[in-house]
DNA sequence: TTCGCCAATTAATCATGATTAATTCCATCT
DNA sequence: AGATGGAATTAATCATGATTAATTGGCGAA
């Protein structure tokens, strides 16, 4: 190793700014003396004293441990800032911001959804308390119709999302069930990106509807296998229906 | 210590912050006006005027959009504020802090990849560029003999992640390769907190190599029927391993 | 031409107070 | 008791300059 640090040659990251360095700090701090959500950062890591940064350099830090999802302050006496674990909700946010840019097609997600899907929903079967079952039946969607506006047919393609994340935050594998729901979550985002064209399939909100009914029974009843079965066709079914949808708008 | 239980009123959500409302505001117009990476923002956004924020507010709020892999700044002449695509590493980073206090267990990732890397290891066969193959060659762990210290023993089960991770970075489906990269991720987490404990099992190392160059060659063939199933199988014993693994530690 | 130095440009950081807002806690008041 | 109205506390924001650092582009020298 020569002492050479040309910057023509090898420059590709800029110096890292005080603020990022101070925030690295924290989090080691944080990590090194093991605290746990609910703790306070001893203001003596703020006191700008630590690694001589400004009044304004120490907020940007916090900032950033904050945006991370790291820390929380509150107001008041007794406040400061506090050690949280980052929510799958905010996580999501986060990661959505990957794709931002560079969406993902429709059939890739479905790919992923059906590799995980059923094997999840299949872990349910006759595991399911009071209440998650009444979660479940209350985010059935009992329309007595079939949806006649666009905005309608968007709301129920929704509520079926709505349902299956409900699903998969009963997992007991919660790295499982948060692929999932972000799963989910992309999808919603695509379907809103195009909220549009009326259902080309007058059946469709009876098959999910009939889908929902059917899977909840199952897993009431403990019959894993038939779950995954049922999830996996019903899958296979949406997708053909999301990429019909597709294309009828790519050529409509 | 009492475990935290008091918000039982979730949280009144306290007032956003301004600067969190100014990153909000300018993510909207990056989107509204539709920037692509690259771009560069309007300094009239940022001229505090906006939103009557004063100075350092603003510097939060961008700080916020930065953290967040959405935009970067840079000095000098030309410089300022532009719009960058979240890479998958950061996004990685960001996501990794979710299971910073709540780490899944080894099955639990394991699951997830025995449910998703055969079928995207069985999607490259007959696929592989040359320089993918030239990479894969380079990462395939050439080690004639068996780890003697457990350091060694550590470093080639990292080796052994870096070469499926380098795998996953090759799938068309980039949602799928992203997840399991993140897998590995986690598992090379999980193996730093606890690198210690020498290898139960000699021949491992032996059967590792003897996955990679096999696997290797079944893509070039374009077997990808047999990939699936190597693949499936090797996790599995490496699962099984790992869990060993675990276990002699916890009784140890 | 190619290299290195200088000037211009723009973000990053420093410094320093002051003011405002959110929150807790306690002491009254009803 | 329960409601209410302050203190007291601590983060959030505002204001204002000044200084430092990174980067670009051009100009003259090798």
């Amino acid at each position: 190793m020569t002492t050479d640090d040309s910057p023509l040659v090898v420059a590709p990251q800029r110096r890292r700014k005080r603020s990022d360095a101070l925030a690295a700090r924290i989090r080691d701090l944080i990590s090194l003396h093991q605290l746990a959500p609910g703790d306070r950062l001893p203001q003596a890591w703020l006191a700008e004293q630590e690694m001589k940064a400004s009044k304004g350099t120490m907020r940007e830090a916090m900032k950033a441990l904050e945006t991370q999802g790291l820390i929380k302050s509150r107001t008041g006496p007794g406040g400061g800032a506090f050690v949280t674990a980052l929510s799958g909700e905010q996580a999501m946010d986060l990661l959505s911001n990957l794709f931002l840019f560079n969406q993902p097609s429709i059939a890739d997600v479905f790919t992923l959804r059906k590799l995980l899907e059923p094997t999840l929903v299949g872990s349910l079967a006759g595991r399911l308390e009071r209440h998650h079952v009444d979660a479940l039946q209350a985010a059935i969607g009992l329309y007595d119709s079939e949806p006649t506006t666009a905005e309608d047919v968007f709301q129920r393609r929704i509520a079926e999302l709505d349902f299956h994340s409900l699903l998969a935050s009963f997992a007991q594998n919660q790295l499982l069930g948060f692929v999932c729901v972000f799963l989910h979550r992309l999808l919603r985002d695509l379907a809103k990106g195009r909220a549009d064209a009326a259902a080309p399939e007058p059946q469709m909100h009876e098959r999910m509807l009939n889908f929902q009914v059917r899977l909840v029974r199952l897993l009431m009843a403990g019959d894993s296998e038939a779950a995954t079965t049922l999830t996996y066709d019903h899958l296979q079914d949406v997708e053909r229906y999301m990429l019909a949808h597709a294309d009828m708008r790519r050529s409509g």
